[in-house]
DNA sequence: CTGAAAGCGCTTACAG
DNA sequence: CTGAAAGCGCTTACAG
């Protein structure tokens, strides 16, 4: 390390406050709050002076200050995982930009907390120090300490996923039609034995997603063969016996439950020299930009997760000001068609 | 959408404050505030006291009414790039938590703010709000709005990445040498033409490489082809192209500024059907998880994104705190040689 | 329609 | 060593 070493000196320009601005204009503090919050009533013709000094002294109000006095932050937590993999990594990024973008057109800002699936001490500490008005959870679990120390302390909050925790806000997208609709398609496409890979059984998201894998199967009148069915597949050597194992049930079609396993999953074909979608079908959960340039492209569920963040913000704000909201929001999502299923 | 509907009834149990904390023990506010804070005289006895009885009562201050009496937030800013690339994404990750990890250490929370290379509103507002007392800018610019805004409001910030502007605290990784150092390399290695692809010339870091790349061929008294030196080639027609000019130039090696750009540089030369290494040596920048289990394993160069994360905070709140900083901090790297270069 | 005053939960000179 | 009081910059009953 090398450096020339800097003094701070604390000389910034003094900003205006409430008073500045009443003082200036000859009226009280009381007026001028009123014609910046629209709160009370006020003279328009005063409400116009006041609203023409601010714009032009650039006056901005301390939000901490306003906080205070009603309590609140003005900030909402996102909690991310800390344990992400390169592939969630572009969804929970674009999910939070959406948060982020509908949290700063309603004047609040986003905290940020990074949590695991046990450890919920960042997430306390935010709370306790009174940091945040409300919460998205940005994963969700089954058994979820997050969600059992929200509920405890009765703060608004909303998780980006679905729960079976009772009274919780959450946003998802429907997993369950989107995975059953997906695999009805490729049923009728004609595969009789498509064999699902990936996933962690913990996640809600999961159970969903096989939930809609089995309602088609009923629905088709098929019979579920529990052998073409790998679930927990880590490790990527995990994902090459699923794979072995798959192949040696005679599956027709491999469904991917994430695209690093798909990504694991058509390296693995592509060795044993099986020719996509010639010798084998393969369809993956989302669309991510890794499988985007794949040859030959590949079948997938698309899914906004901007929008997702658009939605879980805006109703966690309605939350946090009091206002009635769903509990249960689902979103849409899509099913791409391309080659790897031809 | 459907959704049964909730009222939210307001009835949080009530917070405790100081003054409850100094009614129950019979001392006043400015003792208890005294206890904690650890600053002014206090009896040894009476602040033990205090202390014992915020601690089994679980009072925790108020944040925000601490930051309002001092003028402090203890929030600091990271403003993340908005147009990432899934490659960058992980690096910018694992910094910002690194950042996080540092600023819980010491009691700061993480607001986040999302900017594109020439729009500075989202941070105008930040500051403008008071919701933060120091900024980290995880991307620089050879021109930066940014960095000209935060200069001119006076706020302490420090930028990942270096910077040409004067008077910035700034931290990066050491890129220049690191570059000289893999050219170097791979120079003594025996390759004669070793072609460049990849990078944005706005980037700061770009030209910190190029510059390694040129001190390197200096060194090894070796003449630079400026016709296998290809940046700007965003879109993957270009990196196509630069491939196909590399190779008309009879480059031996390619070295690939990020790893995105690698990816697709191997896929090129796959489907030329050029084997690496024995037609063609690749190398990349930056040992991201999407090289990690690619066969033949690549040659890159190795950053921990997350000390730096930890190390831009750490300056960052020193400098918050009105401490003396070092304007320029850089941190070392490793080359990793893989098969690749073989 | 407007304002004086109290209050949000802290900190910090100042006095003792 | 301890405390009363003023202050941080806002909001909001309450009174007029």
């Amino acid at each position: 390390m090398r450096g020339e070493v800097m003094e701070h000196t604390k000389e910034y320009e003094k900003k205006l406050t409430i008073s500045d601005v009443a003082e200036a204009l000859g009226v009280s503090k009381t007026t001028v709050s009123r014609a910046i919050s629209g709160k009370g009533r006020i003279g328009k013709e005063t409400k116009e002076r006041v609203l023409e000094y601010i714009q032009e002294h650039n006056y901005k109000p301390n939000v901490l200050a306003k906080g205070l006095a009603q309590l609140k932050t003005y900030n909402i937590g996102v909690m991310l995982p800390e344990d992400y993999t390169v592939v969630d990594l572009p969804f929970f990024q674009t999910c939070l930009t959406g948060v982020q973008e509908t949290a700063v057109s309603m004047d609040y800002d986003v905290l940020l907390t990074l949590g695991k699936e046990n450890d919920c001490t960042q997430l306390e500490r935010m709370i306790e120090n009174h940091k945040v008005d409300g919460v998205i959870l940005m994963r969700t679990f089954t058994k979820d300490v997050h969600i059992e120390y929200l509920k405890s302390q009765e703060i608004p909050f909303v998780t980006v996923g679905s729960t079976n925790y009772q009274g919780v806000i959450q946003v998802d997208n429907d997993h369950k039609s989107a995975c059953r609709e997906l695999i009805s398609i490729l049923l009728l496409k004609g595969m009789k034995k498509i064999g699902l890979i990936g996933g962690i059984e913990s996640h809600v998201v999961t159970q969903n997603r096989l939930q809609g894998y089995i309602e088609a199967h009923k629905a088709a009148g098929m019979a579920l063969d529990k052998d073409i069915i790998c679930v927990n597949v880590e490790k990527d050597i995990l994902i090459e016996q699923g794979v072995e194992r798959l192949l040696a049930h005679g599956a027709d079609c491999i469904v991917c439950l994430d695209d690093a396993v798909c990504i694991h999953v058509l390296n693995k074909l592509r060795r044993e020299n099986i020719q996509v979608p010639d010798q084998m079908r393969v369809a993956s959960f989302y669309d991510s930009t890794i499988l985007e340039n794949n040859l030959p492209s590949v079948t997938s569920l698309s899914f906004d997760a901007r929008e997702l963040g658009n939605v879980a913000c805006k109703i966690l704000l309605e939350a946090v000001e009091g206002k009635q909201t769903d509990f249960r929001t689902l979103l849409g999502y899509e099913v791409v068609l391309k080659e790897s299923t031809k």
